[in-house]
DNA sequence: AGCCTTTCGTTGAATCTTCAACAACACCCC
DNA sequence: GGGGTGTTGTTGAAGATTCAACGAAAGGCT
């Protein structure tokens, strides 16, 4: 049976994604302000300085760090020259891979990221942890959990 | 008693903020994709599009636009001029504010609204909701009504 | 009326992101 | 070992968004 009319969303379904999408438009534009007037990072900087700072060696190959901020690796390219910049990451060359690059978190930079992190964590609970029963956050973990799931299986254009 | 040590996420808090922070970040960026190939709309622009579609006379004044959808005016200066110049909304000035502008949706604009609407369901469908459990993405709707209230009620900076 | 403050929407420059093209290297398979 | 193919990361230009400054009009107050 094909399906032709769209199956429009219900009045619930309606009014969760758009609380969803304005919801998120407030949150991460609150959150990249605070960071950037407290701390002079925005949000996707913020976001590559934790990573880097969970790895080994504080230093991870760009195609590694883009995939686990989802951003494109031009895009991660140029938040690493600006970080870079600034001195809180150096790149080195990879050794195994004479391709790669390997961007690494200057002292600096781990300094940075320690001063904004209680800030920014503050932020997350006052804006939204705190709002939301422990439950309805899980659910929303789920949701998104499976959403990214989801959408990395399927990256590329859709072979409909 | 003042509070100086951070409170950190615990594990599941932490787990279901990264999911919805990636999960976010590839659910906005496949949406937008799917509209620019198929349809020649940024997601942004479908949505103010959306939401003129559902104003009195297809028409609404500038602020009252940025504020439904959660933009700066300056940047719905710019989206406007952007969806003008494609002939899918048009501006005029406002009888009773003569500083107040209207933008309005021409019948192009309509008819490329109407044309992107099924397939941007079928997308929220496909990648958000038959993904989950109805009270699942009903606890998201909470969660980001909460954060969308508490952020409005204090939008600029705060005066801690 | 006159002044002060706020709101409205726009502007252009700075910043950030996307996009298309590319050089360098790895991998595979013959 | 020599193609062919795919991957890695960068580049610069084009596109979108933010930011600061602004002119114009409204609203309040005396």
């Amino acid at each position: 049976m094909s399906e032709r009319a769209p199956r429009w969303l219900n009045r619930s379904q309606q009014h969760s994604w758009r609380a969803y999408l304005v919801g998120t438009t407030l949150l991460m534009d609150r959150l990249d302000r605070d960071l950037r007037d407290k701390h002079d990072l925005s949000l996707p900087e913020y976001e590559i300085l934790v990573r880097l700072s969970e790895a080994e060696g504080h230093r991870m190959r760009m195609a590694v760090l883009a995939d686990s901020v989802s951003h494109s690796r031009s895009r991660v390219t140029h938040t690493i020259s600006r970080l870079e910049r600034a001195g809180l990451v150096s790149r080195s060359s990879c050794a195994s891979d004479r391709r790669g690059v390997e961007a690494c978190l200057t002292d600096a930079g781990m300094a940075a990221m320690e001063r904004a992190a209680p800030d920014h964590v503050r932020g997350v609970r006052e804006y939204l942890l705190d709002l939301a029963d422990d439950e309805d956050f899980a659910a929303v973990g789920r949701v998104f959990d499976a959403v990214a799931d989801r959408l990395v299986e399927n990256p590329a254009v859709d072979i409909r």
